[in-house]
DNA sequence: AACGAAATTGAAAATCATTTTCAATATATA
DNA sequence: TATATATTGAAAATGATTTTCAATTTCGTT
C-alpha cells in the first residue's frame, strides 16, 4: 500500500545520494497513515508507538525529505508549531481552524482565487505561496459553548 | 500629538489599575511613531537610540498591553517573528509580504469577504479572526531577480 | 512633602519548538 | 567484505518570547 508514495520518496532519496534508512521508512509509513496535519511531535509519538525507537531529531529531519519530495507541504498557523499535511494528488486549499477543538476544515474557492490574481495583478506581485487561515469555533464546538 | 491615542492608553491603564511609568510612555510614543508591522525588537532599538535605556522585557510587556487596549493588533506571519500593526482607525486588511525585501502591501477585497461569508455560512462555522497572507516577490524585487 | 502599599522594571534564567553538533553506528558501492 | 560516506540520536545550542524576583518607582494617602 502506498506504493505511490514509497516509491516517490525512494527515488528521491537516490537521486539525493543518500541512503534507505529503517527510521527514515517508519516515519515515511507513520505519514502515509496519520490524518492530515501532523505535527513533528504526533508522528514521533506514532512511530514509538511499538519498541524500536527513533529520535525527535531524525522526525524533524526525514519529515524535510518527506516535504522536499513533494510528499508533504509544511504549514504553519499561529501557535508556532509546524504541521504537514499530504499533498499527492491533491489540490492547494486553505483552512477554517478551530480554535477550540483544533478541527481543520480544507477549503478552495474559485472567486477567492480569481479575485487574488486580479490583486496579483494590480500590485505588480508574483506569487510564491499564500496562506488564508480562518480561525473559530465549528459547528459543535459553538453549540456546547452555546453560541447558537 | 496622537492625542488621541495617548489618552486611550492613559484610560486603559487608569482603568485596570496600572501606574504611568517613563518607559511606558517612550515605547508608546515609539510605536506611534513607527510605520507598522514593528517587531518588538524594532521597537527596543527605536527607543533605544536615546540616554536612558529601556529592557526588552518591559518592551514585550508594554506592546502588550498597547495591543489589549485597541491600539495595535500583534500579527505574526510565518518568519516566527510577531509584529505589531496599527489599528486605530484602520479598517481590516490583509497582507501582501515580499520574501526578498519584506515590504508589505495591505489590501481588502469585498469580493473576497464576501466570499468568506459565504464560506463561513456553508460550514456553519463562527468566525472568530482570520488571515490571507499573500508571499511573493513586489514590483521592484522582480526586476532586481530579473523576473519580468 | 513624606509614607507605604502595590505596581514596575530589567537582568538573568526558563520556556518551547526546532536545529545543530558530534561521536557512534549503519548503509551501499567498489 | 572493505571502506567511504551517510545516518542516528543524545545533548547542547538557538532564538523569540516569557517568567522570576529583588530592587526601584508610582501614586493615593497622611
Amino acid at each position: 500500500m502506498r506504493t505511490e508514495e514509497r516509491q516517490i520518496f525512494g527515488e528521491y532519496i537516490k537521486s539525493e545520494g543518500l541512503k534507505e534508512t529503517a527510521p527514515r521508512n517508519r516515519i515515511l509509513n507513520a505519514f502515509l497513515n496519520s490524518e492530515d496535519h501532523v505535527s513533528a511531535e504526533d508522528i514521533y509519538l506514532l512511530v514509538n508507538r511499538g519498541k524500536r525507537k527513533v529520535g525527535f531529531t531524525t522526525v524533524y529531519r526525514t519529515m524535510k525529505l518527506i516535504s522536499d519530495c513533494g510528499l508533504a507541504r509544511e504549514v504553519m498557523f499561529d501557535d508556532g508549531i509546524a504541521r504537514f499535511e499530504h499533498t499527492l494528488g491533491r489540490k492547494h486549499h486553505h483552512h477554517l481552524i478551530c480554535t477550540r477543538c483544533r478541527k481543520v476544515i480544507e477549503f478552495t474557492s474559485k472567486t477567492m482565487e480569481d479575485a487574488e490574481q486580479a490583486l496579483l495583478k494590480k500590485n505588480e506581485f508574483e506569487l510564491q505561496y499564500h496562506k488564508y487561515e480562518i480561525f473559530g469555533l465549528c459547528k459543535a464546538c459553538r453549540e456546547q459553548v452555546g453560541h447558537k
